[in-house]
DNA sequence: CCGTATCCGGTGCGATACTG
DNA sequence: CAGTATCGCACCGGATACGG
């Protein structure tokens, strides 16, 4: 189906599109997606790798990810716990246009910083 | 300059990418940028189009979007007062990738609703 | 090691009312 | 028409402490 041209999504369906779109912009999906994106990591690597983030945040943000079908979560019990997350096949496809949003962030931003800076130039002092 | 690869950011560089991210993160941002990509648009049209967005938050996110030089907004002093919206260069060029996103998002609904009610279904009842 | 439970401050955002 | 001002609540997310 081609989504680019024809399809004038319904609102119920923009609704939904929003909804997933949210899921990405919460504050570490993607930061965690993209770290999966190089392979599997467990629990304790990914909070390594992220600095600043509360194990609370991590284990929900995980969790939603799962709930979605993006990452998979593999328990090995042993003592200690050893927890492996993975990106879905799905989740790899996520992957692809949230790096292309990520290399658009990043070339832009000195522009979206000279742009912030003449905005507020011309209306604070 | 390569992001895709072999850049490993360093962390400034990753918060303010985060920053930008967030921004497309907000509640209505993309659905504004999407509106505005046909052309265009009055405040009055963008409200009407966006159902359920009170104005507050309207004034709110393009006050944004312009401060980052994604839209321009230009006021035609007559009575009663007209300002219309259109996007910049940069935020055409934002426009791609988050179509990408908004088409993967379209694509993965239905697979997204089902891994969702997989993963209640085990758990809450 | 990997989580869950609880508390609590900051703020995102809607509702409403008022100006030019 | 296109905003700004104020209030109020819900909720996100950090800190901390505890359990398997």
């Amino acid at each position: 189906m081609d989504v680019t041209e024809s399809t004038v999504s319904p609102s119920s369906d923009c609704r939904r599109v929003s909804q997933v779109l949210s899921r990405i912009g919460d504050k570490w999906s993607v930061l965690v997606i993209m770290l999966l994106h190089r392979g599997p990591h467990r629990f304790s690597a990914l909070k390594r790798s992220i600095g600043g983030i509360s194990q609370r945040m991590l284990t929900l943000t995980l969790r939603n990810l799962e709930r979605d079908g993006l990452v998979s979560r593999t328990v090995t019990p042993s003592i200690p716990p050893r927890v492996d997350y993975e990106l879905t096949e799905m989740g790899r496809s996520l992957a692809e246009p949230v790096k292309a949003l990520g290399a658009w962030a990043f070339q832009h931003l000195d522009a979206i910083g000279a742009a912030q800076t003449r905005y507020d130039g011309q209306a604070d002092p």
